[in-house]
DNA sequence: CTCAGTGCAAAGTCTTTGCACGATT
DNA sequence: AATCGTGCAAAGACTTTGCACTGAG
């Protein structure tokens, strides 16, 4: 028999957030996150948009600004910088943390995590008496497809 | 006795640049290589722009712009980006590579180097057929004196 | 019915670029 | 003298914000 206790879903945890704030549910904000949920991540909001003005084309950009950021301080979703002047988001609902590799030519993006690779990240800090939020490792290069060209 | 095969001072590799290219060898450009070499690195266009400007007060941010993309595109400067919107360099000269650890609240960088990482990265890259060019890795946190307040 | 949300356009950042003047080779 | 470089302002790219209208609770 299933567990009592499931995992929340994205979509039960945004409303709660929005109930707790007094924020409201609308036709923009459940569209936006539910196909950024579906993509999987590492979309800018000129993917996202896209994607969404697709089912609905009156959407604004701004709105879609508005709702990625509510959802990053909610916690749903983790802005990430790769250098090209787009921000993206990826989903950090039931997600472990991971790092990337990036394609430079093609733009593929593959996670990747190594707890070896951690432990001495923790190592290398608290030898500088350092406390770590969080960290970025971005591995960029050549996919073997790209490579083989 | 010193060595008669010296490596080149950065001035000195700077001008050997302009002159194959047949570039111009500029007051401003020495001012500004002069001072982003003597600071240290992790300096954005502002803080080079103002240090500039006690110096020489007309010296316009289009030209630390133009050179400071000259710069890394002679190899001189590494352009990084941190995360706060604002484009960092650093002097590549008679530097290998290293990471860095950021402090959130005081803003300070330390920088580090640590093989048993490098190791595990590309050991990382490699299981994924990736050819690794260059990575980044940050450790974003407080510093011992940040902490302690 | 009230207050938050949306769309639009304007404004903000950081960075790049067109142009005429100025400086280096 | 011929070019490249500079300063200035305008233009770009991405993101945020003010405002009046719309819509959820």
């Amino acid at each position: 028999m299933p567990h009592a206790v499931v995992t929340q879903s994205p979509e039960a945890i945004l409303q709660r957030h929005l109930q707790e704030r007094g924020l409201k549910q609308t036709r923009q904000r459940s569209l936006i996150v539910s196909i950024f949920l579906a993509t999987g991540g590492h979309l800018d909001v000129d993917q996202l948009l896209a994607t969404v003005r697709r089912t609905d084309p009156k959407v604004s950009a701004a709105t879609v600004y508005r709702t990625m950021k509510l959802l990053t301080e909610l916690g749903i979703a983790h802005a990430q910088q790769f250098g090209d002047g787009h921000t993206r988001y990826e989903s950090a609902v039931d997600r472990h943390h991971h790092d990337h590799l990036i394609c430079t030519v093609c733009g593929k993006i593959i996670e990747f995590e190594n707890d070896r690779i951690e432990s001495l990240q923790d190592a290398v800090a608290r030898r500088h008496g350092f406390t770590v939020v969080h960290h970025k490792l971005e591995l960029y290069g050549r996919c073997s497809e790209c490579a083989a060209r």
